[in-house]
Parts: C-alpha cells; sequence; structure tokens
DNA sequence: TTACTGATGTCAGTCACTGACATCCGCAGG
DNA sequence: CCTGCGGATGTCAGTGACTGACATCAGTAA
C-alpha cells in the first residue's frame, strides 16, 4: 500500500486537515483520519490525546519561544512589555505559514469544541507566560494580570494577522499595534 | 423510589457535584449521575448537552447580568470602568453562595477537561462583555482588549475571593484590588 | 372526554478512547 | 551472519459518552 513510512505524525497531520476541511469535524471520524494517513485508529490516539489535538501540535512550542524571549528581555523591560515580546516571539512560529494558519483557523472557528482546545491552549500560553515573568521576579497579582493582557494582544493581534490584505504581514507589528490599544485603554 | 419529581435538574446538578468529589469525573459516569437523581441518562443528556455541562448550569445568566450592568453603566464610564462594573455585577451571583463556589471550583480545578470547559464560559463572558462595549459605541479592537482585561480582572478576583479567610468576602472589592493593579501594570 | 403538549423512559446504534498482547523493524553486540 | 532488544505499530475486545427514533404518561385547555 504506502512504501513510505516517515513522519506518520505529519501525515497524520495534513490528513486531518483535508478532511476535517472537507467533510466537517463530525463527519470525520479518527479512524478515517488515520486510514487516510496509513496507518490505525490505535496509532492514531498513541500520538494525540484526543481527536481534537491533532489541529495543536505546536502550541507547546510557541510557549517554549515565549517563555525564552520573556527571559532574555533585559532585566529593566517593565513586566507588560517583557509579556509582550513573548507573544512577538511566538508569532515567529507563524511567519512562514500563513497559508496553513488561515485554514487552520477556519477550520477550528467551525466547530464549538475545537475553539474550546484553542481556549486552552491560550491558557497554557498565559500560564507560560506568567511563570516566565515571575522567574523575573514579578510579584502576583502583576504577573498574572501581564500574562493575561498580553495572550489578549496576542488573540487581537492574530485575529488581525489573519485577515490582513499585505500577503506577508509582519506579525510583531499587529502585535504591537494591539499593545498601543490596550496602553490607550486607562 | 423517588416520590417527588420536581426539579429534576436540580437533583442532577447536587448528585454531580457529590459523585464527582467523591470518585472524581472519570470514575463518575453520566448513568451513574442520573440514577443517583432518579431519573435516567437519557433524561441527563436531555438536560445537559454534555456529561461536563451539568457543572456550568449558571454561566449563562452571569453573562447576562454583566451585559445587563454594562449597559446601565453611566455613558460618560470609561469602557474599561463599564466592562470591570459588569464584572462585578456577574459575581453578584456568587455572593451568597461561596461555600457552594468554593466546592465547584475544587472539582473544576481537579479535571483538566472541566478546566477546559471553564474556559469556555470565560470566554463566552468575554464576548458578551465585548459585545456590550460595542453597544456603547466602544470601537475594536478596544471593545475586544477591555473585556479581556475585565475578565482577566474577574479570574483574578475569583481565585483571591475563593481562598479569602474573611468568611463573607465582597467579591466586587476583590475586582477592584484587581483592577487596581492593571493599571498600575502601564 | 378529547386532544394536544412537554417531559420522560426505552432501545439500539455510532464512535471516541483504552488496556493487553502480538508483531515487526532497525540496530548493537557477539 | 545470527541474536537479542527497544520502540513503534497492528489487532482485538471492551467501556462509556452521546444520539435518533419511538412509546408513554401527566397535566392542561377545549
Amino acid at each position: 500500500m504506502t512504501r513510505w513510512k516517515p513522519d506518520a505524525r505529519g501525515r497524520m497531520i495534513a490528513a486531518a486537515m483535508e478532511l476535517f476541511a472537507e467533510r466537517g469535524f463530525d463527519a470525520t471520524t479518527a479512524g478515517d483520519i488515520a486510514a487516510h494517513a496509513g496507518v490505525t485508529e490505535r496509532t492514531f490516539f498513541r500520538h494525540f490525546a484526543d481527536k481534537r489535538e491533532v489541529l495543536f501540535d505546536g502550541s507547546g512550542t510557541m510557549a517554549h519561544l515565549a517563555t525564552e524571549a520573556i527571559l532574555a528581555a533585559p532585566a529593566s523591560l517593565p513586566p507588560l512589555d517583557a509579556a509582550l515580546a513573548g507573544m512577538a516571539a511566538a508569532g515567529g512560529l507563524l511567519a512562514d505559514r500563513r497559508e496553513h494558519a488561515v485554514r487552520r483557523s477556519r477550520i477550528v472557528a467551525a466547530h464549538p469544541a475545537l475553539h474550546e482546545r484553542e481556549l486552552l491552549k491560550l491558557a497554557s500560553l498565559v500560564d507560560a507566560t506568567a511563570d516566565a515573568l515571575r522567574a523575573r521576579a514579578v510579584p502576583d497579582p502583576d504577573a498574572a494580570l501581564a500574562a493575561h493582557c498580553a495572550v489578549a494582544c496576542f488573540h487581537v493581534a492574530f485575529g488581525a494577522w489573519i485577515s490582513a490584505a499585505d500577503p506577508a504581514p509582519d506579525f510583531a507589528r499587529y502585535v504591537d499595534r494591539a499593545a498601543a490599544a490596550l496602553r490607550a485603554l486607562s
């Protein structure tokens, strides 16, 4: 049947994106995805904790990038600015994959269960950001609040970046714009 | 078996809280909850969209309270302040039920799936808040950002309120405290 | 009484997910 | 070249969340 075994994981992700986009999330069974990727359903669940998780493979990396950027930021940078630097860094993961990100966000927006999982990933980003700020000796509740605000900017920036007319918009610029609007609130 | 049919819904909620606390979420089947409440599993799923939802029955009301308070706030109030007034109003739903809220939040914190659902409810609160602000002619992205920040304050306030030493703490005071910390960030 | 409405019970079925066990593949050591 | 070993995969059976279709039953208005 299939002679290539390499990167079963990547094939499952691609198959899921394709099938979810075509038939929708509900009408696609885990077995469908697995078969389309040339593996068994059992193997699918060995790679992904559940059916939704297949769409959120890079989220851990994003939190990692944000953490590193925040810890690497100059100590003189205020908490909110450090957190925002983390958001811009996390966005670096999207830089070369806007088309993929657009298709993915369309699929996620189409099903409440996927939206819910995305919220969980954003919450993980909030937690990672807050932890990184605490490692910079930012006290609570400032760390938690700054993390929440920064991720809110990330979220708003992502929405604008996804629907930008510019074919290759710079994510960091959108974070800056959201941050400016945030500061203007108070 | 049971002679009283009134308020099957309330009995299911109580049964779920009890069983989740005793055995944990995973070890409690939907059928267990239903039987404990004197109904069938099918009836359980007619009242609640899924097994988790039984713990989140009041969340719609909270969003409603927040919306009303925001729309009723004086037009001169800046967006963030109006949103925060909404959060204080939403907290009114908790006022007389701290013991219940404590038990519930313990259960929710004990299982990732429940935590995930709570995030969805908070996101609904963000959406309702942002919509109410837009109805006050607050433009985007200001409305979205103010809503996110306000709900972040709600979240932080809730955590502090839940673990307060004072036996009957005032929720609105905790919202104010979080809001003050938020404003001090920038 | 009669008809209608809404809540519930019953039953069968699909599918997400899991544990236990067998198998196969690439590779280090002999 | 053989051998054993660890990791990834296949196979199979089972549990439980959730759904659709249909029957029933209580309360209520005509």
